[in-house]
DNA sequence: GTTAAAATGTGATAAATGTTACATTTTACT
DNA sequence: AGTAAAATGTAACATTTATCACATTTTAAC
């Protein structure tokens, strides 16, 4: 059987795009706009929620620093995406950070103002919780193929995974090597040696730092535990 | 720093702790009683949703079947624990599978008085968003844990976060080899190892089964990766 | 209580991955 | 454009962890 990318998305761009026009006009009224440089936080841990983010233009990653100082970036958001809303539901510290991987175009809705609309749009409480009861299962996933999926397969499946999230780009994955190598669960090294014989296996194209798919079901295989 | 146990507990016993004593009366009259033996599945990965289920009496471990057959446990529940509504309330086939530990004692309550419930209930829809937003969070430092940690610390760690589990029975650990496996993430032979090790160095009691913990400190600087 | 089946322990070995220490390239800044 | 800083590539080596193949113990069933 083979992996499902699509187990692995939050789709957190549904719950704005599941909106009522006149709701999600609502939304909009009752935010502002930010703009993040890259590399720049836009909230970070242990930090106090003060309200949530739609990115509009860009790509961020959420990831939490681990006691050696090593980051496990565990979800990459992009244009659509509402996030920034876990802490501030339960009335936490942030338990993650998240920075900005380009620049971002971002709308902020304060707390004050997020609960205001909590009130006035009728099932945006339904759609946090179908959208979060969603994101336990990608989790759940995540933690499953981290803890027992060989390093190789990890590389294949993030891959696609992340291949989704640059479709605009053609699908040319930018990332830094560290940042992959953070997703991926492993050491910056041993990812420049797979990311090597992925090219020589045709896999993979690799400019600089730009990676590009080249055999989708190759890699899909590969993701699965299926060698040839 | 020293990692904090508490944030690997999930706090589903706070959803029904937190009602009103009117409406957990209410909850109960929805409920019927189901007995699960030792080893019997209360849910399975795939399988449509049908309800919720509050534990009364016995664990219950939730886990995944990896593409190689090899379980991967995320949490395991206790008395008192409501669980099984991810996938009820995002309309989903359930991502994982649920199977007792030990002879369970469950209160169940299907989808249509769930869905009676989450109306007559005001505050109930608000306690599952908390309660999923905080699970998020544990969620995202069990990830961070299993793809970060040496097998050394994350046993450490997870024996301390076993030992709350099992509190009324003086937090003896009571639990199959492979299953622990499972948890910490490794295979069933390089934890007997590990276990013995433990034992040698007097942070932990081994009686067949039984895994007593004798030094929490110590294992607790060595979840926190502070070695002597 | 006896016996078969499960579960666990053990040791040797192999494989995967991390670490260290630089060389080299790319990027960003003035 | 020139230069320093950051990012990436490389290779040898060390370490961790998995695997295999059994021995042994414990548990469950009749």
């Amino acid at each position: 059987m083979k992996v499902n990318i699509e187990k692995f998305e939050f789709e957190s761009d549904k719950i704005l795009s599941s909106l009522l026009a006149q709701d999600r006009k609502l939304f909009f009224e009752h935010a502002e706009p930010l703009s993040f440089k890259k590399g720049k936080l836009i909230f970070y841990e242990s930090g106090i929620p003060t309200g949530v983010f739609l990115i509009e233009s860009g790509r961020a990653k959420i990831y939490k620093t681990g006691l050696d100082g090593k980051d496990q970036i565990f979800y990459v958001y992009k244009a659509g995406d509402l996030l920034g809303y876990h802490a501030l539901l339960c009335n936490e510290q942030y338990e993650d950070s998240c920075e900005a991987l380009e620049a971002c175009e971002i709308k902020f809705v304060s707390k004050t103002n997020f609960d205001i609309l909590l009130k006035r749009i009728q099932n945006l409480n339904q759609l946090l919780i179908q959208n979060m009861s969603h994101e336990f299962g990608v989790l759940v996933n995540t933690i499953t193929i981290l803890a027992q999926k060989p390093l190789r397969e990890r590389l294949a499946l993030y891959l696609l995974i992340l291949k989704g999230k640059y479709a605009e780009q053609d699908g040319e994955i930018l990332l830094p090597r560290e940042d992959l190598a953070n997703i991926v669960g492993t050491a910056r090294e041993s990812l420049g040696r797979l990311l090597k014989e992925f090219k020589e296996e045709n896999l993979i194209e690799v400019n600089n730092k730009i990676i590009k798919i080249q055999d989708r079901d190759k890699l899909l295989k590969i993701a699965s535990s299926q060698y040839t």
